[in-house]
Formats: structure tokens, C-alpha cells, sequence
DNA sequence: ATTAAACAGCGGGGGCAACGCTATAAATTC
DNA sequence: GAATTTATAGCGTTGCCCCCGCTGTTTAAT
């Protein structure tokens, strides 16, 4: 029997939403701006806006790489 | 200055791997065959499969519906 | 009040990797 | 050796992400 479509569908934009503030709070706390950890991670500034912005969902490897700049360990999903 | 990227990289393979190792674990833990695994998902059985093996990076979105599936609380990246 | 500079949001075209789907082979278990 | 499970390959579609550009807001200096 398949997990409830719905809920989960839900969970999966919830979680987008939450990931994106999450991303936007720490970078926050380590004072960088978008600019800045942009070029860190090597990747373009407007993708930062948009992750944060819940616009898209990243791949693993983007997460690795936000984990890695920000020094910070993301949990999926936090209980 | 960016992050090394040589590293970087690296480590981003690394995880790839150590992520489709635990999920492989929690799943057979659970007693699912990928294929019931796939039905409860909602996804595709041999995209498991290749998850599993690392064949490919993962969006955020699929992590969540294992999550899920699995209840299980993965860690990007586990320190 | 005006200007400049720093920062963030967002739209859109385009390339390519993620993922679906199907089939087949290989491995594992009985 | 049959049945079940898993690996893998090829091809099509979708959407992540790059890249560029413009707008709006805020702050500071003049």
C-alpha cells in the first residue's frame, strides 16, 4: 500500500520551504551574503536566491556543497 | 576565496556513495524489496536500483520520500 | 534631494543531468 | 533450475541549474 499522496506531497513542499530558510538563516549567522557564498560554493548567485526562495529542489550534491561552505549539518527530515 | 574544489568534489562523490550504502541498509532493515519499496514511493523500481549504486545525484524532493518511507532521518553531511 | 553601491528577487533562454519507462541479463534464494 | 530480486542499458521527457539582465530596496556619502 502506497504512503498517502497528498500528505506527502505536502511534506515534500513543506520541507523545500523550510530547507530554503534554513539555508538563508545560517548563511545569515556566518554573515555571508548571497554574493559571497556564491562564490565559495562555485555556483551562480541567483540559484542561491531561488534554493532559498524554495523555487527549486536541489540535489543532494548542492546540499553537500551548502553543507560543506556553511559548516553545517542538514537533517532529512528533521523529526 | 572558494572552497577547495578538488576536496570539494571529492567529498561530494564520497557522500553520493555513503548515502545509496544507507539507504540500501535502512531498506533491507525495513524487509522491503526495492520493488515494494518503489510502490510505496511512488517512483520507479530500477531508479532505486540506481540510486542505490550511486548512479546518479538525488534531488532533495526523492531524500524526503525516503525519509519517509523509510522513517528514517539522514544527515548531509554526517559529522 | 540625488547619486552610488551593495544586496536580494525574479524572469527567461538554454544545456544537460535526473528520472520514468521498458527490456534484458545477472545475481541471489529457495 | 525455477522464482525472486537486483543491476544495468537505452531512450524520452522534465526540471535543475547556468547565465544574463533588469528591478526594487536599503544605506551612506555628498
Amino acid at each position: 500500500m502506497p504512503t498517502d499522496i497528498t500528505s506527502t506531497e505536502s511534506q515534500i513542499r513543506d520541507y523545500r520551504l523550510k530547507l530554503g530558510d534554513k539555508i538563508r538563516q545560517v548563511r545569515e549567522q556566518r554573515g555571508y551574503s548571497q554574493e559571497q557564498l556564491a562564490d565559495m560554493m562555485d555556483i551562480n548567485r541567483s540559484t542561491i536566491s531561488k534554493i532559498e526562495n524554495g523555487k527549486f529542489s536541489i540535489t543532494v550534491d548542492y546540499l553537500v556543497r551548502f553543507s560543506i561552505s556553511l559548516d553545517y549539518e542538514f537533517k532529512v527530515i528533521e523529526r
